[in-house]
DNA sequence: TTCTAAAATTGAGTCAATTCTGTTTTTGTG
DNA sequence: CACAAAAACAGAATTGACTCAATTTTAGAA
């Protein structure tokens, strides 16, 4: 039988992950301890580092969830979007910045962006740089779409306006998570007027 | 007099600043121990953190005085810019990617990057995002300029296409210096590809 | 059921950044 | 030239992430 041990792996994973979130929300990345996860999830330290890396992996863990949510949540939009390029790319990053902080505080998303770049070939480094990988595919996606239903001309660099496109939302977005008090409408603001100049480019006339 | 102490002073911060540098090169980051530097520096442990908030910071001194460098040096472009958009564009980027890598090496941009979404309200954290302004207004200023000679619609924002250019230039700047294995003329080739889309938005015809 | 090898768990111990408290140096005043 | 207050220094003590050798649990063969 595969049953027993397959099992309790799974429920140790499951209450690691689920101490660590509410202990990340509650005390902050760092003020959540190690210690404190382990007696929360009912397991010791030694067990918790033998199911990941280190104290990042288990916040790795978190956003890959929720990222992975995030790309779900767009791919209605890349198959029904609307029928204008600028709705479109708005509706589609709207989906991604409302849905960001869902699970995730911006606390806990500057400690995983900064992991991500500290540690770049650990397995969440590499798993975050898959995501953006993923992001970034979905939105040049949403222009080869565009194309096909005649909004964005054809003969432009699609992939290339997908990277554009991609890092300035991203590098808003971190600039965002950054400042405790910066709003998501004001930031969505900032991306649609940023992004009316490629539309402009981009759109047929 | 304000003699002795102040200049006793400023020759600490030199000595820490320099067996830093020294050894984060030799050892990188982490492998830099701040007893080490102490000893180098011919300080104790303890003055070490009268001087700096925490390692972070020290690091966070000498990435400064690189990104000042590249600013200075860009003074030039933007007051006396080639003769087509493109090629302003690609000569004032292409000296921010060839000075990046003159002091600092991607281990220690890495950290630095790291440090300063991770602790964004720290000294370092805030010198940081002001570097970014700073090289935004630098893009913007380039475009101003390029406005004042004719290469560019003057009915374009921008400010905005600024801040686009700068998003991208900085996060494919991530990127690379993530990969230890990616190499300056790829990413120069990659963001002209990027950069002719905007090109063509916003240059006169 | 009993036994053995493999897998998983445990927590005391290690290591290095940061803190803290007592000591020393500098400054400026009488 | 003392001397007291302020500033700077030193390094031992603390703290918390992570390691590792010893122990316990599980799987499955006999």
């Amino acid at each position: 039988m595969s049953g027993l041990r397959a099992r309790q792996k799974a429920d140790r994973h499951r209450r690691i992950i689920e101490a660590a979130a509410a202990l990340f929300r509650e005390a902050g990345y760092e003020g959540a301890k190690i210690e404190a996860i382990a007696t929360q999830a009912e397991v010791s330290i030694g067990t918790i580092y033998n199911y990941y890396q280190n104290k990042g992996d288990i916040l790795g863990a978190i956003v890959s969830l929720e990222v992975n949510e995030v790309l779900n949540a767009g791919r209605g939009v890349v198959a029904n979007p609307p029928a204008n390029v600028g709705d479109a790319l708005d509706t589609l990053i709207g989906i991604y910045i409302e849905h960001s902080l869902h699970y995730l505080s911006k606390e806990m998303w500057r400690q995983a962006m900064a992991i991500s770049t500290q540690q770049p070939d650990s397995p969440f480094g590499q798993a975050y740089t898959g995501l953006d990988r993923d992001l970034t595919e979905q939105i040049s996606a949403l222009i080869a779409r565009l194309q096909e239903i005649g909004l964005v001309r054809t003969d432009i660099d699609g992939p290339a306006v997908g990277e554009l496109i991609f890092n300035n939302v991203n590098m808003m977005f971190i600039e965002f998570v950054k400042r405790d008090e910066a709003r998501i409408p004001e930031l969505r603001a900032a991306l649609r007027r940023q992004n009316r100049i490629l539309v402009t480019a981009i759109g047929v006339d």
